[in-house]
RNA sequence: GGGCGAUUAGCUCAGUUGGCUAGAGCGGCUCGUUUACACCGAGCAGGUCACAGGUUCGAGUCCUGUAUCGCCCA
């Protein structure tokens, strides 16, 4: 039975019945040993912190359609869906809302408990998240989603922590992290706000300690410091080497003040040389002297271990000063200190060096300083035991950059490139090219990655400690049935011992072998008894999130185990991201993949742009300038959104995308009123008012400025961008609509009938070049093109002039309408990747009405759902040059006559009588013209005569009159613009053409181009003027 | 501080290895509802390709510098 199809293409009508379709179907699911060549995809898990955003339609749509390209190629293709735990970021929204809803803090709950409360939230975004990329129709295996911390991951998680720990690749040591002293955790660098504040720059001095130093003048050296509080702490004075006024008292002393510790003057390149008149504040505030405090400044932290400096702590966990934690050498002076908040002791710092006669000056100092985003306290820098990967080793950074495209590579021999081609399965290319230069400056430069995080959601870390006594005992063989137990186990590979070394004050020191044990398995509840009973505790920290991440590709697929996807579809294909995420993500990926499996985790790796708001920034959650895909679907629909981001995203350029905000009543978009927030950005006001009705922004809601109420709602967003595809969609509905009216339903099944008539030949042609371009469009990751490429074939060429040269004849001719639905069939197909709702419900329309499609050579074998079709392919007899020369002058002469019609204001319904003037052999189309362009041709020939009151078009092809309709006024204005343009061009061939090096040096055959354009242009000039000259 | 990118029509963007009379969509203007589509059709207007040098017979495209904007890493 025929379907009818609406005379506007309605989304919501379409699109969830096309899904439950497929989803019968199972049409997304894929089995290792079908046929095909393996072809897969993993997802870049989205955080189940947020639900998606614009970024991710975009990343998925891209992912979507490769996957769909590829399944309808033929290609055994897997899409394997899934969600990250996103550790510190979710804990973080939960315990926010935790407390904003009862009132209740993270610590008020065991852990258990909390982390239940956790996982409450990620059911119910993981939720949220699927059901987004479903009603976007991404063809994810739904029966294969994972998540980062579901059971298989984690075996994955256990295993390769086991692995690296076994192998001497992860062991313990000392970092500076992000403190915030009020909740006392570390936090990650992206938790914490910069925030100007108004302080002070401190210019403190230190005497000199040399006996000779009464000679020098002056006998002490002034240090310039924002944080005098600190200086309990240094360990060092450092100069510019370099700083030829200073660099002279390096190697000699000074003694700290307050605490009397001797601390040497050192050479460093990062101590800024003054400069008074710099316009680089800290050359203009700099003294020229940095006191060095390795244990509360990262950067003094990197001088210290580049010098080998003692790190000395003055602080508790609270952030008050303390001798208990590091610091053994407080003198009587620095009693009173002890217990002080941070604040009070640069109080009673600065009033002891004013009293001493020590502080030389105090300047006010706008700057920046770190707060945590939870507690708005001032960040500290603290030092802390942690875990870390030594990725610095060859095993893993050095493998990933051996696992580099060499042409993509810096070191890259310029010339050689032949023998590379064609071992593309075995190397990294990434897409665009200069990402690959983001890669392996990163990998040239790695520092150990820090896996240890003080939070409770995530992967716990799988070992037992314990530091302190026990150690003795275990090396003194005092328990030695626990010892011969251990090795045993660890002889069986049940555990592993020691953490290769413990990093201490920039020093590396040795550790007893059984103060850690790494457990292999998470159930082997013998071994970890039998620890816990020795005093061994778990470790209570967790692993970064990144660390399960990178074991996504083998973890999805099954590893540990040799799993038949394993095996199938790891290396996956093409990893599908945005920039940020090579550092992050990627380069982790293709280390650990290497390192456990000896294989790449993908090979290709395409890098998107990035979509901003309507002012260029970056889409955020604070901002509320993000946008819900679910909002664009529900205004324009999946597939409008889906081409719309496909078209938009190119290889260079970011994406602004203006949002607007829809009124929930009467759904109509508006753009919001704008405010500017202390930091620069532009946000939508909290409250908005359209024509009467008011609601609340999503900036409003994301700040929590206004709270959405049942008389002011939350306001969906859209964006006018977006017609672009719905037009589109629309358009291409319409076709099909009038296409489905004029077919036979009874059509003959003779696929092998002559193809007679011009516009035939012509499209099919045309099928051929489109079908040619947006494959390679899809193979070079050129999303752009390959949608720009079919919206103008379809619009142009298809609607605009196809169906239109054929609505004559099409009725009474079958073999037309057999070109006219491999046509469709075959517009279809090429666009199913980008809009597949759409095309799907036409699809199943026109198999309907007429099932029997292609041509000779173009087979179009129909099958019942269009997710499992074959992309079309084209046979070279296709492509009919003399049908597209004679298509375009039959456009050039259609256009002439609808330019002088409308030009001449003449009424566009009236039929007019037309005499053409041409030497193209037009005979054969006259039909096709007179349909085209509504007119009654009288006569046409190179001879024919120009009636005497007729209005005239002039082009190179030829002449045009349009009988009983002088308008001598308007055409003589035409005609001369005309000749102005002609004689700019004239001038412009003739200057390139004297230009002796342009003859001498240019290839002939451009030269010999440029004669004949000028010839042409000349001609035609020469004619314009006959018919100036007669008016 | 290091790296990467951008600057082309009022707006958002194309412009593949230098070889156009520089393009598209939206917006604007003028016409038009003889049944595919007003989410439409026909036509028109609109650009010193950020700026300054350079290479070349030839530069929107390559090189150098300047300005502005953005991103990534520290």
């Amino acid at each position: 039975m025929p379907h009818e199809l609406a005379k506007q293409y309605r989304p919501q009508d379409v699109e969830t019945e096309i899904a439950k379709r497929w989803d019968s179907a199972r049409a997304f699911h894929a089995i290792p040993d079908a046929a095909g060549a393996p072809y897969s995809i993993v997802i870049p898990p989205p955080n189940v912190t947020a639900a998606l955003h614009m970024g991710h339609a975009l990343n998925n749509t891209l992912q979507d359609i490769l996957i769909r390209y590829h399944r309808m190629l033929g290609d055994n293709a897997m899409w394997m869906p899934g969600t990250d735990h996103a550790g510190i970021a979710t804990q973080t929204v939960v315990e926010k809302r935790v407390l904003q809803e009862e009132g209740r803090k993270r610590t008020d709950f065991t852990r258990d408990q909390f982390i239940a409360r956790i996982q409450k939230w990620k059911d119910e975004y993981e939720k949220r998240i699927t059901d987004q990329l479903k009603v976007m129709g991404c063809s994810c295996d739904w029966e294969r989603q994972r998540f980062t911390m579901d059971d298989q991951c984690a075996k994955a998680v256990r295993e390769a922590f086991f692995q690296l720990f076994r192998g001497g690749l992860i062991y313990r040591g000392k970092r500076l992290v992000n403190w915030d002293p009020i909740t006392q955790t570390a936090l990650a660098d992206d938790e914490v706000e910069m925030e100007e504040i108004d302080g002070n720059f401190y210019y403190m001095r230190y005497p000199l300690a040399e006996a000779d130093s009464s000679a020098v003048d002056p006998p002490y050296v002034t240090v310039a410091t924002t944080r005098p509080e600190t200086m309990l702490g240094d360990t060092a004075v450092a100069v510019n080497p370099k700083d030829t006024a200073r660099a002279a008292l390096i190697g000699k002393h000074v003694i700290l003040p307050i605490v009397n510790r001797r601390i040497p003057i050192i050479g460093d390149d990062y101590v800024v040389i003054p400069n008074p008149d710099s316009d680089d504040p800290k050359a203009k505030y700099a003294s020229g002297f940095l006191k060095v405090t390795p244990a509360h400044d990262p950067n003094d932290y990197d001088i210290g271990k580049r010098h080998n400096l003692p790190i000395v702590n003055v602080m508790a966990p609270d952030a008050s000063i303390s001798n208990q934690h590091g610091w053994d050498d407080s003198s009587e002076e620095c009693q009173p200190l002890l217990g002080l908040s941070r604040e009070d002791a640069r109080k009673w710092i600065v009033r002891w060096f004013k009293d001493h006669g020590l502080m030389e000056e105090i300047r006010p100092y706008r700057h920046a300083v770190g707060h945590s985003y939870r507690s708005h306290a001032a960040i500290e820098p603290y030092l802390s035991d942690q875990w870390y990967v030594k990725v610095t080793d060859p095993k893993l950074a050095g493998a990933a950059l051996q696992a580099m495209n060499p042409k993509q590579r810096s070191d890259a021999p310029a010339s050689d490139t032949s023998a590379i081609s064609n071992q593309t399965s075995d190397i990294l290319t990434f897409t665009p090219e200069r990402y690959a230069k983001t890669f392996e400056q990163w990998h040239r430069n790695i520092r150990d990655w820090c896996i240890s995080r003080q939070l409770w959601w995530g992967h716990r870390i799988p070992v037992w400690s314990r530091v302190g006594e026990p150690a003795e005992s275990y090396r003194a063989g005092e328990q030695s049935s626990f010892v011969s137990q251990l090795n045993q186990w660890d002889n069986e590979g049940r555990i592993a011992r020691g953490a290769g070394r413990l990093m201490t004050g920039g020093e590396t020191a040795s550790v007893d072998p059984g103060t850690f044990v790494c457990v292999h398995y998470e159930n082997d509840d013998e071994v970890i008894a039998v620890l816990e009973k020795a005093g061994y505790t778990q470790d209570p920290d967790v692993l970064d999130t990144w660390f399960s991440s990178a074991l996504w590709p083998l973890s999805t697929l099954g590893w540990p185990d040799d799993t038949a996807e394993l095996k199938t579809w790891n290396p996956t294909n093409v990893l599908c991201t945005a920039r940020e995420i090579i550092t992050l993500w990627v380069s982790r990926m293709v280390m650990f993949n290497l390192y456990f499996r000896g294989q790449l985790p993908f090979r290709d790796v395409f890098i998107h742009a990035m979509i901003q708001d309507g002012h260029g920034q970056k889409m955020s959650k604070s901002l509320g300038n993000g946008v819900d895909p679910v909002d664009i679907i529900h205004s324009h629909g999946s597939d409008a959104m889906r081409f719309t981001l496909a078209q938009m995203t190119t290889h260079t350029q970011d994406v602004r995308l203006p949002v607007e905000c829809v009124a929930p009543a009467s759904g109509e978009p508006f753009e919001p009123k704008y405010k500017t927030l202390s930091n620069g950005y532009k946000v939508a006001q909290p409250i908005q008012e359209h024509k009467g009705e008011k609601m609340v922004s999503s900036y409003g809601v994301a700040s929590g400025e206004a709270t959405p109420t049942k008389d002011m709602p939350a306001a969906r967003n859209t964006s006018e961008k977006f017609d672009y595809g719905r037009n589109f969609a629309n358009k291409l509905w319409n076709a099909t609509r009038f296409a489905l009216s004029k077919l036979n339903t009874n059509p003959t099944p003779d696929t092998r009938y002559p193809i007679p008539a011009l516009p035939d030949r012509w499209i099919l042609s045309r099928i051929a070049q489109i079908t040619e371009q947006t494959t390679r469009s899809l193979d070079a990751y050129d999303f752009h093109n390959y949608a720009d490429d079919l919206y103008h074939f379809i619009w142009g060429d298809v609607c605009d002039w196809y169906i239109e040269a054929i609505k004559p004849t099409v009725e009474t001719n079958s073999i037309q309408q057999r070109v006219l639905a491999s046509v469709l069939d075959v517009s279809l197909r090429l666009l199913h990747p980008a809009m597949p709702f759409v095309t799907e419900r036409l699809y199943e329309a026109l198999n309907d009405i007429y099932p029997q499609r292609g041509v000779e050579g173009l087979a179009l074998p129909a099958g019942e759902l269009l997710v499992k079709a074959a992309w079309p392919r084209v046979d070279v007899t296709l492509r009919d040059e003399a049908a597209e020369q004679q298509f375009e002058q039959l456009r050039e002469l259609v256009n002439m006559i609808r330019e002088a019609r409308t030009q001449s204001s003449l009424p566009p319904r009236q039929t007019f009588d037309v005499t053409i003037k041409t030497a193209a052999a037009v005979q054969e189309f006259q039909g096709l013209i007179e349909a085209l362009a509504n007119v009654k041709l009288i006569d046409v020939g190179p001879e024919a005569a120009k009636p005497a009151d007729a209005v005239t078009a002039v082009r190179a092809i030829g002449e045009i009159y349009l009988h009983h309709a002088a308008d001598t006024e308007a055409e003589r204005q035409r005609l001369e613009k005309r000749l102005a343009e002609l004689d700019k061009c004239i001038a412009a061939f003739r200057v390139r053409l004297n230009n002796k090096g342009y003859v001498d040096k240019a290839p002939a055959h451009l030269v010999q181009q440029t004669r004949d354009e000028l010839a042409r242009v000349e001609a035609e000039r020469a004619r314009v003027l006959e018919q100036l000259g007669a008016k």
